[in-house]
Order: structure tokens, then sequence, then C-alpha cells
DNA sequence: GTAGTGATTTTCT
DNA sequence: GAAAATCACTACA
């Protein structure tokens, strides 16, 4: 019998301050049952978006069609479309009615390698295929149609298998103008496929 | 190795 | 009409 447990995160894990959740989706792996097969990666840089006072969340100027999910409950995907080509990757989290999120910008691909490759022709390295928000999307083959999936459903959700914490580093947020005093940055610092050194 | 910039289209003002 | 939670390519060191 394995000794490795592994848990889906429930519903209650996201229902928490979105920092608290960005910090601990580090070291945890995403899982995605795409058409061609499992697709699974260890999360290792992420972001935290949170709410109105913080000018660089998408929610900050109240609801819209695109960021309407952000203020549902928390444990749904929020898949956005940005600079003509790329999508992006959020975990909705906190109260129903507060918009917020956490941002999957890096990962190490764990299971569904050649699924990744067949989806990024252009970028083979296993380091890097998953190193960055607008990558993960294209690798993973997540468009808009996987926007406001049930992170407690079979198809997208995030497990544990009580792995060991990773070394934990913060930093400010990349590719906005606004709220980068705020270090709401956060990637496992032994890990080469994080985005940005 | 780093720095600068064009691509491309949805979303919001 | 402008901006956007990015990436890949080019030039140069």
């Amino acid at each position: 019998m394995s000794t490795t447990k592994t848990k889906r995160l429930p519903r209650s894990f996201y229902d928490r301050p979105t920092v608290d959740v960005a910090h601990d989706l580090l070291g945890k792996s995403i899982v995605f049952r795409s058409e061609e097969g499992i697709l699974s990666a260890r999360i290792v840089e992420v972001e935290a978006y949170v709410g109105q006072d913080d000018p660089a969340c998408h929610a900050a100027r109240g609801r819209t069609m695109r960021n309407q999910i952000m203020f549902g409950k928390p444990g749904f995907s929020y898949i956005y479309f940005i600079y003509g080509m790329y999508y992006c990757l959020n975990f909705v989290t906190e109260r129903e009615g507060f918009g917020a999120a956490v941002l999957i910008r890096a990962a190490e691909p764990k299971q569904g390698l050649e699924i990744m490759r067949r989806n990024s022709p252009g970028e083979q390295r296993k380091g890097k295929i998953l190193s960055g928000p607008g990558k993960l999307c294209r690798s993973f083959g997540l468009t808009r149609d996987h926007n406001g999936l049930d992170l407690t459903g079979r198809n997208l959700f995030v497990e544990s298998r009580g792995e060991a914490e990773p070394k934990i580093k913060s930093a400010a947020r990349i590719g906005i103008k606004t709220g980068t005093n705020r270090l709401w940055r956060f990637y496992d610092a032994d890990s080469s496929a994080v985005s940005k050194r």
C-alpha cells in the first residue's frame, strides 16, 4: 500500500486571505484533465490580487463582464485573455462578493509533458515550458472555455501530497504599473522554472 | 548573458 | 481609442 497521500484542496482552502492562499499554493500540484490526457505540474510562482483596494487587481474598479467570476464563490478558475494572444490562469479566493484571486505564474511539469510540448511547439525545454502565466496556459491548453470551472470538481483542481514546504521568497508583482509596492509575488527560491530571477 | 521592442485583439473608457 | 497580470525575437556584450 502507498504511503503517499494525495488530497484535493477543498473550497475552505480558497476561502481565506488571498495572500495566505497564494503562499500556501507553492509546492502544490495543479491537475487538469484535458481531452488529450492528464496534465499536472508543481506550482513554483504565484501572485496575489486582492480586492478593491489593490489598484493592480482586475476587481479594483468593480464588477465587469470579464471579472465577475472573481466576485463569486472561492475555489473557481478565473482565466482571462491578455495582450491579444495569451491567457492567464487564476484561482478565485475569499468570500462571495469580494473580488480577489491568485495568478498562477509558473510551474514544473510532472505529468503530460508530451502534451505540453505539442501545445507549445516553440518551447520544448522541460524546465521552461511552464515558466510564465501565458506559457503555462498555452502548454496546458487552457482558454476562455475553462473560465469559471469549479476547483472542487473533477477537471481542474489542486492537490497536496503532503510535500515539504519550499523555500519561499516574496517580491514585487510583474507586468503591472500600480501596486508594485506590495510584495505579493511569491516563488520557490530553489526552482529554476520561476519566470524571472 | 542583458536590454529593447513588435505582435495581436479583447476589454474598458 | 488606448491599455493590457506576456512572450519571443533582435541586437549587442
